[in-house]
DNA sequence: TCATGTCACTAGAACGATCTAGAAGCGTGA
DNA sequence: TCACGCTTCTAGATCGTTCTAGTGACATGA
C-alpha cells in the first residue's frame, strides 16, 4: 500500500515544466528574475508533483539554515512557556526552531551536539549547567545564548531576569504588608538559587531584619520538606524560590493546620501556569517569559545576522500579587 | 573574537593525514576496510583539525537519516514523560530525535511539516489532532505512528493504551471497594474523551449501576467547575478524566469542606508526576509513558528498515492505587 | 607459473539543491 | 546597422559527504 516512490526533486519540477534546474530553484526561493507567468507555470508543476524542496542539499549549498536551536529540560513546565513563545518569535524573524530535549539520561552536552548536527547558526540554551569554559567551546563555533543564566562569561550571551530585583520586590512586597519574620526557602545547587539567596540577605540585612533562610529545591517535595521544618518558629511570610517548591509549601502549611494567607503569606517565583491556576492563586514574581524567549531570539539572531559582540542582556521582573500573599495577622 | 574560520572537511583531514577522502569517511563512519594503523592516523588528525562531519552533507549522500519525528505538545506535562523515555528508546535504537512541539499559535501540520523538512524518516506523533485523511497522507510519504490515539485509518500505525480496559479498571476497582454511586467526569472534546466515556456507561450498566457523567475537560479548572457543579448529588466516588482534572476536582472538593478520600474518593488517568507528589497521592490508572514511547519508537523503527504493513498496537494499562481511594463512609 | 582471493586503499560519480557566469531576446538611441 | 542595457533564462561548477567500481600488493593453492 505505501508508495515508496522516489520523492520528486528540482530536476523533476523542471522537466514537467520544460525550464531548466536553476529557473525552478529561483522560482521556489521566491527570488527574483523570472517571468510571472513562466513563474506560475514552476508553480503549478511543482504542485502538481507534490513537490517538496528537499533541506539538506538545500543547505549544504547556501550555508545559511536559518535553524536556531534550543534546548530545554523536559519536565520544567517553565520551559515549555519559554518554547512556545520562542516558536513565535522565531518564526517572526523568519527562522525555525531545533528543539532539543535535557533528561535525566541525556546530558547537555549530548543535546547540544544534535543541535549543531542539525545545522543551527546559533544555540538558546535554557539554564545551561555547563561551564563557561565549555560554553566558550561552543560559542566559538556559533553563537551561544544563555537564558536565565548569567555568569556565561564574555564569549556567550545571556538574557535573564534580575534576581536581585525580584527579590527585592518580594521583600518590599511583603514588607510593605507588614510583615518582619520572613523566610526565604531556597533552590539549593538549582542555577540562579545563589544569587537571590544573597539578594535575600542584602535586602533583608537593609531593612534591619533578620534573613532567615531553609535549604530548599526546585520541586513540590522540597517545599514540602521546607515547610515541614518551619514548624517550631513560624514565620509570617515565605519566600520560595520558585512556584513549585511554594506551592509544596502551601501544602505542608496547610497539612499544619495553617491557612494561606491568612496565618502565613507565601511567595512563589516564575509565575508559572500553576501559579495561575485558579485554586491556586499563588502570588508571584513574574519573569515574563515570552518577553525572555523573544529577548533571546532576538539576540540570537542578531549575532547570526550582525557582527556586533556577545552581550547580557538583563530584563526587570515584575510582581504579580494574587491570593496568596496578605498583611499578616494581628497577633504576629 | 569569535574566529569565524571555515570548519574543517573530509578533505582537510585526508590532506592532513595524507590519505584519500573515502578512506577518511570509511574511518569517521567506523566502516570495515581501514588498517588499524591508518585508522589511528586519521583519527589523530581529524582531532587534531577539530574535524566534525558536516550532518547535511551526509544524510544528502546516504538517504538514511537515522531520524525520528517526535510530535508533543508543549504544556502536557505527559507528553514531556514521553519524549523522555523516547529518547532512551531511539538512542538505544540508533536513532536521533527530532523534537516538533505544537502550541497553540504552531498547528500540528507545521509542526509536521518542519519535521519531514529536518529529514526525519518516520513520525511519531503524540495524540494528533488531525483526520485519518490527513494522517494518510503524511503516512504516504514516511511512515506514521500515532501515539494514545487508535482511530487514525489503516495506513498509520497507532501505538496506544487501552482506554476501555483502563475505565473497566477503575470501576472495578471503586466498585470493589464498595462504591456504587460512580460519577465520571469527562475529557469533553480531548482525544480518547469518548472511548472513556462509553466505556464507562458500558460498564457502569454492566453491573446495573447508574453511570453518572457530567462534563470535564482536561485541565485542572475543568476539575474545579465539574466539582462545584457536583454540588446537591455528591457521589461516593469520581472517576476523573485525567491527572490533572482530578487535581482541580479534589481541590473543589476540598473547598467545600469534604475530605478526600473519607468522604469522596477521586481516581485520575495517566499517573502523571503530579499523581506522584507526595502531598497528592493521587490513585491513578496508569497507560506506563515510557513503555508506549518505546514501542512507539520500535514500532517506527520496524516499519522503517522492515517492509511489514502498519499495524494497531494496544497496551494495557494498569491501576496504582495511592492515598485518594478508599471504602465509602459507612453512611454513603 | 598463473589464476584466484583478500585486503587496503583510491578516483570519480553521485545526492539535490544554489550560485556564477554568460547567452538569448528585445527594445532603444546614436 | 550596431552597440548597449535590461530582463529572462540556462549550463555547469559547487557544497561535503557516501557509494561504486576499481587498482595494486600480497598470499594461496593447483
Amino acid at each position: 500500500m505505501t508508495e515508496q516512490q522516489r520523492r520528486p526533486t528540482l530536476m523533476d519540477v523542471a522537466q514537467a515544466a520544460g525550464v531548466s534546474r536553476a529557473l525552478v530553484s529561483i522560482v521556489m526561493r521566491g527570488a527574483p528574475g523570472a517571468a510571472e507567468a513562466t513563474r506560475q507555470k514552476v508553480l503549478d508543476a511543482a504542485r502538481e508533483l507534490g513537490y517538496r524542496p528537499d533541506s539538506r542539499a538545500r543547505l549544504l549549498r547556501s550555508t545559511r539554515t536559518k535553524l536556531l536551536g534550543l534546548s530545554f529540560s523536559t519536565g520544567h513546565a517553565f520551559h515549555a512557556e519559554i518554547v512556545d513563545a520562542a516558536y513565535a518569535e522565531a518564526s517572526a524573524k523568519g527562522y525555525e526552531l531545533a528543539l532539543g530535549g535535557v533528561t535525566s539520561g541525556r546530558p547537555e552536552t549530548q543535546t547540544i551536539e544534535a543541535l549543531l548536527d542539525f545545522g543551527s547558526e546559533a544555540l538558546i540554551l535554557i539554564s545551561p549547567t555547563l561551564s563557561s569554559d565549555e560554553l566558550a567551546r561552543y560559542a566559538g563555533q556559533v553563537p551561544v545564548v544563555s537564558l536565565l543564566r548569567n555568569d556565561v562569561g564574555e564569549l556567550t550571551d545571556s538574557v535573564s531576569s534580575d534576581d536581585y530585583e525580584g527579590i527585592r520586590m518580594a521583600v518590599e512586597h511583603l514588607v510593605s504588608l507588614g510583615h518582619r519574620r520572613i523566610v526565604h526557602v531556597d533552590g539549593g545547587t538549582a542555577v540562579s538559587a545563589e544569587p537571590r539567596r544573597s539578594a535575600f540577605r542584602a535586602e533583608m540585612g537593609r531593612r534591619g531584619l533578620e534573613p532567615a533562610i531553609i535549604a530548599g529545591g526546585a520541586m513540590e517535595e522540597d517545599g514540602m520538606t521546607a515547610g515541614k521544618s518551619l514548624g517550631p518558629d513560624m514565620p509570617t511570610a515565605v519566600i520560595a524560590f520558585n512556584d513549585r517548591s511554594a506551592l509544596g509549601l502551601i501544602e505542608s502549611l496547610r497539612a499544619q493546620g495553617l491557612k494561606v494567607p491568612a496565618d502565613v503569606s507565601v511567595l512563589g517565583y516564575d509565575d508559572s501556569q500553576f501559579a495561575r491556576l485558579s485554586y491556586v492563586q499563588l502570588s508571584s514574581i513574574s519573569q515574563d517569559a515570552p518577553l525572555l524567549a523573544a529577548a533571546a531570539v532576538d539576540r540570537a539572531v542578531a549575532r547570526i545576522e550582525g557582527t556586533q559582540p556577545p552581550g547580557h542582556v538583563v530584563r526587570t521582573p515584575h510582581l504579580v500579587a494574587r491570593r496568596t500573599t496578605a498583611a499578616p495577622a494581628a497577633g504576629g
